[in-house]
RNA sequence: GCUGUGGUAGUGUAGGGGUUAGCACGGGGGAUUGUGGUUCCCCCGGCCCGGGUUCGAUUCCCGGCCACGGCCCCA
């Protein structure tokens, strides 16, 4: 037996009819938003990753050498595939873009539960413009989805690493990438904060002479959480911690303001300022949508504001802000919820489809269906054919089988009389209707 | 990178050092040459792979592979 490659999955009819609904839901708001779909392929040339995150990626990606020496690799995530199009196609496009995708990312690591191998995102990029408005209204987007997918018991972190940045060059860190240093200072300490390492941290402040008191305030400020009122607590820490500038607090506090007004259903808006997302590129509005019951891998979307464009020759339209979606994750989630509640309608939508005819042609030529197999197909109909020339039990069991709503059989007396027999599998109900489409669609 | 549990027809399972490896669903056919989702009969189909212990291993041991979890990481 030849099996599947480890770490990928296959999707059978009914996993792929739900996922295709869950894609259709999240591509209508994108487009409702403004957000307009674009694909790049499923590999790039190696060096597109490696300019974005460092040589260290090359050990998690499925990279390989074409016929002509060629360094490629399968795509590990969209959003520089998504830049490097901007820069190769778009340069002359409008600006703001609104630019929506989804497609599979390959990553070689070890899986689990909503992290494979082959992974599915759905992700947006705001390009050419930055500022409260322009998060908010990628926040908005992000939300709504979320809202739409019917997702519950979900929670919105939302944070801003200018506020971080701004304090701890304020107590004297460099933010530059000194001589013999891996990483500025600031990225450092913002690590520590990050993982709630309050020993490492304290070890790497007094090695660079900051005093205890800053620290226990720091401390304080990354351990706020909740809503809007916690902007101005950490206000309050700011002015004791002597930072003058509160830009950015300023700015996210706009943001919130504007999702607010734009988003109609904000579960749990929670305010950490110490959501760094592990990533350098990121500048401003950082924000993070997790599902409690997934556990460990329970982020469902990332995303904010970050620097990238300049990496592709475009260091005006930077920075700008977008979001992935962890497209697995969120059917994961699902599915469990509607599991949880009994529920049979695991994506919104999903059963809501056009009843399905199966046509029986019963010992008669299938020429005399045909034409009205047509018809009832170009009415929207789903309509399936008997193929094995079945006896009628037989052809009920199919029916049964494939879901059918109706079976509509013909056999030699329907002819005969013009007729065919129409019969409703949910209740048994028989119908003998004249032999043609209109007459059958009536009766449905 | 570390670590826990498990692997018997397509699916879900029972069993267990010598069995014809049992059951259910599924699929195919028949009872039934024009009525399904109820019933009856028949058929299809399985011990993850390799090595070891043994007269004999699907069963016990070791390794691998695969699956499912928990950490680390996650552009």
């Amino acid at each position: 037996m030849v099996s599947r490659a480890r770490g990928v999955r296959d999707f059978p009819p009914e996993a792929m009819r739900r996922r295709m609904v869950l894609e259709n839901l999240l591509e209508s708001k994108a487009s409702a938003h403004g957000f307009n779909r674009v694909q790049t392929p499923i590999f790039e040339t190696l060096d597109l990753f490696t300019a974005k995150s460092g040589p260290g990626v090359i050990s998690q990606l499925y990279a390989f050498k074409d016929k002509g020496e060629r360094d490629l690799t399968l795509r590990p995530e969209l959003t520089a595939p998504v830049m490097r199009m901007i820069a190769d196609e778009l340069r002359m496009e409008t600006k703001p873009l609104r630019l929506s995708y989804f497609g599979q990312c390959f990553r070689y690591e070890e899986f689990k539960t909503g992290r494979y191998r082959e992974f599915f995102q759905y992700g947006v990029e705001l390009i050419g413009a930055t500022g409260p408005l322009a998060e908010a209204e990628v926040i908005a987007l992000s939300m709504d989805m979320i809202d739409a997918c019917g997702l519950e018991n979900w929670y919105v972190k939302i944070g801003h690493v200018g506020v971080l940045k701004d304090i701890l060059t304020g107590l004297g860190l460099s933010d530059e990438l000194l001589e013999g240093q891996s990483e500025p200072a600031t990225a450092t300490a913002m690590r520590f904060l990050d993982k709630a390492d309050w020993d490492g941290l304290s070890d790497f402040f007094s090695k660079n002479q900051i005093s205890k008191d800053s620290l226990d305030l720091l401390i304080k400020l990354a351990e706020l959480e909740g809503g809007k009122e916690t902007l101005s607590s950490a206000r309050e820490i700011l002015s004791k911690l002597g930072i003058e500038s509160t830009n950015a607090l300023d700015e996210l506090e706009s943001c919130v303001n504007y999702v607010e007004l734009l988003s109609p259903a904000i579960p749990e808006l929670q305010i950490n300022l110490c959501v760094a997302r592990g990533l350098d590129y990121y500048t401003g509005m950082v924000f993070e949508v997790h599902v409690p019951a997934l556990g460990g891998e329970g982020q469902v979307l990332g995303g904010g504001s970050y620097k990238l464009l300049h990496l592709f020759g475009l260091p005006d339209l930077d920075p700008s802000c977008g979001f992935g979606l962890g497209f697995d994750r969120i059917m994961l989630a699902l599915e469990a919820q509607a599991e949880a509640s009994g529920r049979a309608e695991v994506v919104p939508g999903e059963l809501a489809r056009p009843s399905l005819l199966a046509v029986v042609p019963f010992n008669v030529d299938p020429s005399s269906v045909l034409s009205m197999v047509a018809e009832l197909r170009n009415a929207g109909q789903r309509v399936e054919l008997e193929l094995k020339g079945r006896k009628i039990g037989k052809a009920f069991s199919w029916a049964d089988g494939i879901g059918a709503d109706y079976v509509v059989i013909i056999g030699p007396k329907d002819l005969e009389s013009g007729q065919a027999s129409v019969k409703r599998l949910s209740d048994g109900e028989q119908f003998s209707v004249s032999l043609d489409s209109k007459s059958i669609l009536e009766i449905l």
